[in-house]
DNA sequence: CTGAAAGCGCTTACAG
DNA sequence: CTGAAAGCGCTTACAG
């Protein structure tokens, strides 16, 4: 591999000249410029990025630890923050704490170890002595989606509570009385917020949420299977379940599935998180949509500022319910594709 | 952030002590190398891999390139990738091609200015100079999924060809007579190669393939729209359509059910690709799985084995047909739960 | 077992 | 406008 030497050998000057000519620096001469670039183009030379880093203490590299790779709203949401990165020059490194506080360490512990320029996070737990310490000595980082309360980082999220209110007038409208939960991590923020924020809107309707009707997930979809049985073994089973994200409901229907009872007939279901494939599903399904893109460019862009030395504001958009038909509603007029900026 | 100079300070030893003791090399002796970790905890130190990696020309770092994100197979894949790379001592950059040739270039050039030890790549094209110059240069590479015919790299793949004739001969068996394809790009291996073995597998049975039953797709969502819009806008549309990715299914499915028409009543759908969604719409879809992790575990495996300067063998395993009710077959007698393991 | 020194491939303040 | 030199933070052959 050809090195800045090679370059001035090739050009007749020194390698301080060729770092000049490559890099736009205005004092080149014409020719001397001309020069530099016809021997890196003969020799195909190519800056080492590592040397680079290592001499401006910059690695134009972003780090991002999610939760779950394997879950659509975090694929959604690492693509979202993917494009804005490249658009600011920046590459990603993605690392999937699969909802594992040691895997998330590790992951900020390589990322950190490799000196990317800011970290991103959606953390999975309420925050390791690693992750306090590195916002201590000063890492900017940011919060996207859950955020760890009490820790000086700005957020990146989305607020549901308007639409989880608005999903439970939904299900009280069409008649349901035992609406169940089954909710995120008590670790995670939006394990606590969507559980809080839907208890608030049946009390205000002046509906209760027994402990019974509180299933214990942790977003994956086999929490929502074992959640969903228990429900279906009470005396009293719900006539209607709210999965804090879009796997557990898939956990939820397959349970519901295997019981050989149907949605909405037997039960309701909705679901927080929307992704293309709950239009299609059998029934489709109502889901509440974040609005993931812009939430990974924003939080995207929070973190650059904070590389850059400023400070940014914290920022929280409005989710939104998007109704179908698996809690008994009416099929929408108009055939619905799926939602392209989702 | 402390060094290994500040290290070697606070233990009274030099850095070469330093780095010995932290490298666990066997000539140093206790005291020191207790002295050493000592300090080293003391301060919080953590090794610069960058400086590391300028030294001793390895990142432990591997590249990534897929060609959609957005893609439940490649984002199976890439997590499958993600845990043998970790496995292995590795940390891995994931690029998104977003099918899009420059990008995959772009990120490629990236990867390779970042000095990563080796690539993973599933070509969008059938290769750019960037690329052919890599792999002549002698960066080691290996193919996942797709590949790029004439290229001396090891590839790792599935092959579907049993699992579309077992797919073609259940879509005859049901009475169909009147098959389409959706095709990928006919730049892809897996492009080319689905669109080969369903024409096969027909003039096997004596069914024809006519080019108005051969839809372009490009493996995304939207162009499966369009191409079942136009089957469906022919004098004599076809019964049976089976789409060359699960994405492009997904466009199939958007646009059979915005004509009111519907599956397998008016018309049978089957897929490449199996997702743990097939289980749940509407109707349940016949795929042709593949195996997943394995394809991304042998992936790395190889590509670390060229990186340490063996010769692996390509690898391909087969991919086996998952029938469910798309194409009018009887329901399975037991539910279905998702296959963890795709 | 230990340290001084060279060097990985760059960038940049300094001097000219 | 240009070059010699220092230095980023490590590792490792060499000498002792």
């Amino acid at each position: 591999m050809a090195s800045i030497k090679d370059v001035a050998a090739a050009a007749g000057v020194s390698v301080a000249t060729v770092s000049r000519a490559l890099n736009d620096h205005p004092s080149v001469s014409p020719e001397a410029r001309a020069r530099v670039h016809a021997a890196a183009a003969a020799l195909g030379y190519r800056p080492n990025a590592v040397a680079r880093s290592l001499r401006t203490h910059q690695t134009h590299t972003l780090g991002l630890v999610i939760s779950d790779v394997l879950n659509p709203y975090f694929t959604a949401l690492a693509r979202a923050v993917e494009e804005e990165a490249r658009a600011l020059g920046y590459s990603v490194i993605i690392g999937n704490a699969d909802e594992r506080p040691e895997l998330q360490d590790h992951h900020i512990r390589t990322l950190l170890d490799r000196r990317i320029d800011g970290l991103l996070v959606s953390p999975t737990d309420r925050g390791s002595p690693l992750i306090l310490d590195a916002v201590r000595a000063g890492t900017p980082m940011v919060f996207v989606d859950r955020w760890i309360p009490g820790v000086d980082v700005p957020v990146v999220r989305a607020d549901g509570r308007a639409a989880v209110r608005d999903l439970v007038t939904h299900l009280l409208g069409l008649g349901h009385r035992r609406l169940a939960i089954i909710a995120g991590p008590a670790a995670t923020t939006t394990g606590r917020e969507r559980v809080d924020a839907f208890r608030a809107a049946l009390f205000e309707q002046g509906v209760a949420l027994p402990d019974a009707y509180i299933g214990q997930g942790d977003f994956q979809a086999e929490s929502g299977r074992r959640a969903t049985e228990r429900f279906l073994d009470l005396a009293e089973p719900p006539d209607a379940v709210f999965a804090a994200d879009n796997l557990m409901a898939l956990g939820a229907l397959d349970t519901i599935r295997a019981r050989g009872l149907s949605v909405p007939r037997d039960i309701a279901l909705a679901a927080f998180d929307d992704i293309p494939w709950f239009v299609h599903t059998d029934p489709p399904i109502t889901a509440i949509a974040q609005p993931t893109n812009e939430l990974g460019r924003a939080a995207v862009r929070a973190l650059a500022e904070l590389i850059a030395g400023r400070v940014p504001e914290s920022v929280t958009l409005p989710a939104r319910l998007v109704v179908r038909r698996s809690c008994g509603a009416a099929f929408p007029a108009v055939p619905e594709h799926p939602d392209p900026s989702a």
